[in-house]
DNA sequence: TGCAACGTTCGG
DNA sequence: CCGAACGTTGCA
């Protein structure tokens, strides 16, 4: 076989091919040593060669979580061993050939440690084929006109120009890093069906623009109430959506305005535009800078992304829309490209292999080429790679040293994916839309005001049709699920900010960092764009304490793993489709969450709070999540039901939360119960608009006895109607209350209210802030 | 030699 | 289709 492993791979490769035709596999063979089994999809002439850790990615130095599924499964975890699987956190980013591997040809060893010149180095490092698997040293190859393309996502891996040039597609191939897609919400796996791997460019294009996987009118059903109970109105996104999908067009006619921020700053700005020039790597790369930036402007954002972020101070809005997914996806914007850091990396998560094919030569020399084409397949596949693209890039370039000097070009098929999101149509009609959803003759606009803000007639939210119609869960959508999202990155950046001619900036990082502080989030995300360094400190989780996704109507891939990189403190997911899968990733991922906000999203995502522990969590908003009732409270607020020796926490996964908001849902005595017994520290609650809650409940939570008579200081019973007077005579034996919310609650009268007062007023002095609003005065 | 874990198979 | 299982690889 065509491998260039060592001798012993001979036969088990053969082997390995009998296995292929033999299928099922036949028990054990005594005496043969079977191994590596061909790809059922193998079409070409070698047995993929296993990969194996980098060692340095900073997956690869993490130790293992103890926590994750494969941990679990560990022995030293207690586990019974089967899964053989690494630490989810611990996945190598770059993934390499065994040291065991030699070229084909000459039976050596990859040389490029040897050499000094970039061009050397590559053409003496052994690159492994994905499509017939045959690893050579580049130099070895007598192909003359043809050239391989380099797969940006896998160190030392391309498509040889022999394959290339028979015009053969390749596979993706992936490292260990990719392998566990199939247990994650982002597999990449399935994405590697053989039976559609093959088939050319000029048939998948049309295919993929017949089954567009944006469907104009999911965000539509998808839209939340565009007043959230908290907060003022909200523009309708469809006021601002023109403009800022605008600036993630990047057709070439909205190209300039694409760049906007950062073209702007380096030419209207001489300064700045100086400046931005010392700045190491771009200058030699300006092409490859601007094409990055391109390329980053990921088509799928333009989908569902709902511009209404809220990301930094918003006051000036505009652009939102370019903010929230730039937020999320900042290293796709990334100038890379340089040669001696870009590429390095290895697994340049650069759109790689099958698709289209119309890339182009730029120079002669260049023996390989990066790959740029787009798949135009499946959006999945557009969304992986963008992911990838965006991690990989950023994250793990910066910490490795596979050299490839190959030579960015620019790649007209990067637009295609667009389009498809660009149907102006998408978010066009929400407005007639939303008119369609009023219900009991109350806009729909009104029902999720805050009784300050509303007139609280009619707004008894009696029957379950009358709640706000949350997100529906997420439709199947084969783009949010097959991600493979890669652990935050920990190395810490850069001191000082490298100029191109080998000096560094004279102003400290950390004077940077409290420049960036003062920026707001959409700010930072055009700093992202300057360079690499700034692209890492800028995404310091410190400038993202808090990260407000309220209404995005899309969660994508990219998104989480924007989240995971920045580690915020606060989420705001409200009405949001997000997954179960999805936000149990990201829980899982996001130890230090304090704040998370899930208000409106359906119960099948909610749930995801069931299994995932959270446990240093403060506040958690359900207000309003579609499903969410006693028995629903009762699996959030239980133990965890996994039971197994070593597994074993009986306490309550949200046991810390001080903050609990339960606005408009049908829950009852029952759930305040369990929320008293398993809630010690619960400070704040919001039963607003719960038409179940009554005198009794209040009762429940003050009665003797009980946690929450102590702890809590704010509560909001408005519009809850059957509250009455006699409950502020339970609220006299809270200790700590502060705040008691009884506006529009029908039943209440004001003369209860100023009685209240009156007899706290010889322990604590209360005041009537607003009507039927007490608040601890001083 | 033993441990970690890759990549595939298989069962639900 | 998904996830558990496991044979075998790679390396210290």
């Amino acid at each position: 076989m065509a491998l260039s492993l060592s001798g012993d791979d001979e036969e088990y490769d053969s082997e390995s091919e009998q296995r292929a035709a033999n299928r099922p596999k036949p028990p054990k063979m005594a005496g043969t040593t079977s191994a590596v089994k061909l790809p059922s999809n193998r079409s070409s002439s070698g047995a993929r060669r296993r990969r194996t850790r980098c060692r340095k990615c900073e997956a690869c130095l993490r130790t293992e979580c103890g926590e994750c599924h494969f941990c679990k499964d560990m022995k030293k975890f207690g586990g019974p061993g089967r899964m053989k699987q690494s630490c989810i956190m611990r996945q190598c980013i770059a993934p390499v050939l065994p040291h065991t591997a030699v070229c084909v040809v000459c039976k050596e060893a990859g040389k490029e440690d040897t050499l000094e010149e970039e061009e050397d180095k590559f053409n003496f490092m052994l690159m492994e084929c994905s499509i017939c698997n045959e690893i050579v040293h580049p130099n070895c190859l007598k192909v003359s006109d043809a050239s391989g393309v380099v797969n940006d996502e896998l160190p030392n891996c391309w498509e040889c120009p022999k394959c290339n040039h028979a015009g053969k597609s390749g596979k993706q191939k992936r490292g260990p890093g990719f392998k566990y897609a199939s247990n994650l919400p982002g597999s990449l796996l399935r994405e590697q069906k053989p039976a559609k791997e093959e088939g050319d460019s000029a048939k998948r294009r049309p295919d993929r623009d017949e089954t567009p996987r944006f469907r104009p009118e999911d965000p539509l059903h998808r839209q939340p109430p565009l007043l959230s109970p908290c907060s003022l109105p909200r523009p309708r996104p469809e006021d601002k959506l023109r403009k800022k999908r605008k600036l993630f067009d990047d057709d070439d006619d909205d190209a300039e305005e694409d760049l906007g921020p950062r073209k702007k700053e380096r030419s209207d700005d001489p300064y700045f535009s100086k400046f931005l020039r010392q700045i190491k790597k771009e200058e030699d790369d300006e092409d490859v800078y601007e094409e990055e930036s391109e390329r980053g402007r990921e088509p799928h954002f333009r989908a569902g992304v709902e511009r209404r972020g809220r990301f930094g101070d918003l006051g000036e809005e505009g652009e939102e829309k370019d903010l929230k997914s730039e937020l999320l996806n900042p290293c796709i914007k990334t100038p890379v490209g340089d040669s001696d850091q870009s590429h390095c990396s290895s697994p340049q998560a650069g759109p790689s292999s099958e698709g289209g094919s119309e890339t182009q030569e730029k120079g002669p020399r260049p023996k390989a080429r990066r790959k740029r084409r787009l798949p135009n397949r499946e959006l999945s596949r557009e969304l992986s790679k963008a992911l990838n693209q965006e991690i990989q890039k950023t994250e793990d370039c910066l910490a490795n040293e596979n050299r490839q000097p190959l030579k960015v070009e620019p790649e007209s098929e990067n637009e295609e994916p667009k389009r498809l999101f660009r149907n102006g149509s998408d978010l066009g009609d929400q407005r007639s839309h939303l008119k369609t959803k009023e219900m009991n003759g109350t806009p729909w606009e009104l029902r999720h005001f805050y009784p300050s803000q509303i007139t609280p007639l009619g707004f008894n939210r009696s029957t379950p049709t009358n709640r706000p119609p949350p997100p529906h869960s997420p439709p199947k959508c084969v783009q949010m699920e097959r991600h493979v999202i890669r652990p935050p990155p920990i190395s810490p950046p850069p001191d000082r900010l490298p100029l191109k001619d080998g000096k560094t900036h004279t102003i400290q990082r950390e004077v940077w960092m409290k420049i960036f502080g003062n920026l707001s989030h959409q700010e930072l995300c055009v700093c992202m764009r300057v360079c690499k360094t700034w692209n890492r400190w800028c995404c310091d989780k410190r400038l993202w304490m808090k990260i407000d996704l309220n209404r995005c109507t899309s969660i994508t891939p990219l998104m989480l793993s924007g989240i995971i990189r920045r580690q915020p403190v606060s989420l705001d997911l409200s009405w949001t489709n997000i997954s179960k899968k999805q936000l149990s990733w990201l829980i899982n991922r996001l130890p230090g969450l304090r704040v998370l906000r899930l208000s409106g999203c359906s119960w099948a995502a909610v749930s995801a709070l069931c299994t995932s522990s959270c446990p240093l969590l403060r506040m958690l908003d359900v207000q309003w999540v579609e499903g969410l009732k006693d028995a629903q409270m009762r699996d959030l607020l239980s133990p965890p039901t996994d039971n197994r020796p070593g597994q074993l926490d009986n306490r309550c996964k949200l046991r810390n939360v001080e903050d609990l908001r339960l606005a408009g849902l049908d829950i009852t005595d029952t759930s305040l119960r369990l929320i008293s017994r398993h809630m010690p520290y619960l400070s704040s609650l919001d039963l607003s608009y719960c038409n179940h809650i009554n005198d009794q409940s209040v009762n429940l939570l003050t009665a003797a006895g009980t946690t929450t008579r102590d702890s809590l200081t704010e509560i909001n019973l408005s519009v809850c109607n059957r509250v009455t007077d006699h409950s502020l005579n339970f609220f006299k034996r809270c200790g700590s209350i502060c705040q008691i919310d009884l506006r529009f609650c029908k039943q209440v009268t004001r003369t209860a209210c100023e009685r209240f007062i009156a007899e706290m007023s010889v322990s604590v002095p209360f005041r009537l802030k607003e009507e039927k609003l007490l608040q601890k005065s001083s």
